[in-house]
DNA sequence: CATGTTAGGTGACAAAGTCACTGAAGAGGT
DNA sequence: ACCTCTTCAGTGACTTTGTCACCTAACATG
């Protein structure tokens, strides 16, 4: 695969032309499939993952069970937490699934260590994911501890959606989206159903009135 | 000022002699009172703080007045929130407020860009600082997501005092600590009380067991 | 000592999390 | 088609946390 694959990666900092040529030399190309653990606290990485198609899902989990998503790395991105995760040696319970099959860059760590040194591009390249990563979690703990479960719902469903109406979710899959139990989920749900914003079947929801719900998002 | 500050700057990485020459060069000392404020919403920097002496306080803050206390940055740290600040243009609500007063030495963004294009040790600590803080925000996420109250308040009370047993703080400062209410702050400290764990004045807390403290703490 | 300000207490209620249990929907085999 | 197993969702009771309104206590100042 000696595709442009550099093309795809985003932000201020695309990369240029030379950066990418540079990095199809020293990078290793791996596929993964859906529902694969890309990192987790038994599975620490050796090397930098830069996504080139498909979607992780990083998530971080109590020991009561409970579930939280902290962001999503998406086709362009690169995963930064796997940096932090070699460099603290700390054990913490993140960890990144494939939320899709996927498709990524992997750079070995002295490889990234000599692009990061000579090519400007690239390293700009990576402080802006650290940053955009910072960024998103900062929004993760200003939702959890002061954002009301209904908004955050309503939010969640509508970010879920996208285009379409229709979701392919379990109650308990939006719960450990937010952090809080099925329960909840259930009860903020078939109030959502009450006053007909969404219509639900098992294993799906679908928005039947995305206004109300965007109205309910940008409140409290 | 032409002190050897650097030695003073931690981490993995800490700084040889070459960088701090260079450092010196480029950098400005100044100096700020407690309750400055370093950074906000309405005063988004365009330098690096580097801190030499004294402490700042970074928190976030709804918007109905709730406030909860992010990280701190210790005296041989570095601020990366600030760097993040400046990529993003998104508007957010975190600050920085000096705890007590502070030396810090202020890099202008050139400069900075300069450094860590040319010198290896001064990247790898400012890696190491984004790690850090990155890692600093997930246990935010664990503790505001999954943690209960009484647990996270043994917890920050022991942080709070170190060695000495008497914490000069209202409970206003401590819901501020924790993200939540005072009333709840109240209620959990009167809990304290009656098992006889604390002993309370006006905006002081005596921690009088310790070590039942410390067990719960670390239950749950 | 009078007065204003800030810290802390209280009770009632709402929102969210926990627990134990129930029934319903679908998947797969026979 | 029917039975069975598993997963998903609904429910009620209860606990914890957050919110609101209001009150009292402690200190600071003139």
């Amino acid at each position: 695969m000696t595709l442009d694959w550099t093309e795809r990666f985003q932000g201020t900092a695309a990369l240029p032309r030379a950066v990418r040529d540079r990095l199809i030399d020293v990078a290793r190309i791996i596929h993964l499939e859906e529902g694969a653990q890309v990192f987790g606290p038994a599975n620490v990485p050796d090397s930098l993952f830069f996504l080139y198609d498909g979607r992780i899902r990083v998530s971080q989990s109590s020991d009561t069970g409970r579930e939280i998503t902290l962001y999503r790395v998406d086709a362009g991105e690169s995963c930064v937490l796997t940096t932090a995760c070699m460099l603290a040696e700390e054990a913490y319970n993140a960890e990144g699934v494939a939320e899709t099959e996927v498709t990524a860059v992997v750079l070995p760590k002295p490889a990234f260590d000599r692009l990061v040194t000579e090519e400007e591009a690239f390293r700009k390249f990576v402080f802006n994911a650290y940053s955009k990563r910072l960024i998103d979690l900062l929004r993760v703990v200003d939702d959890v501890a002061f954002g009301h479960m209904d908004v955050r719902l309503a939010e969640r469903l509508l970010a879920l959606a996208g285009d379409v109406k229709e979701i392919p979710a379990t109650h308990q899959q939006l719960a450990s989206e937010l952090g809080t139990a099925r329960e909840v989920v259930s009860r903020v749900l078939s109030d959502f159903q009450k006053r007909e914003m969404i219509a639900q079947s098992r294993g799906r929801i679908a928005l039947i009135d995305k206004k109300a719900l965007k109205i309910l998002a940008s409140s409290k």
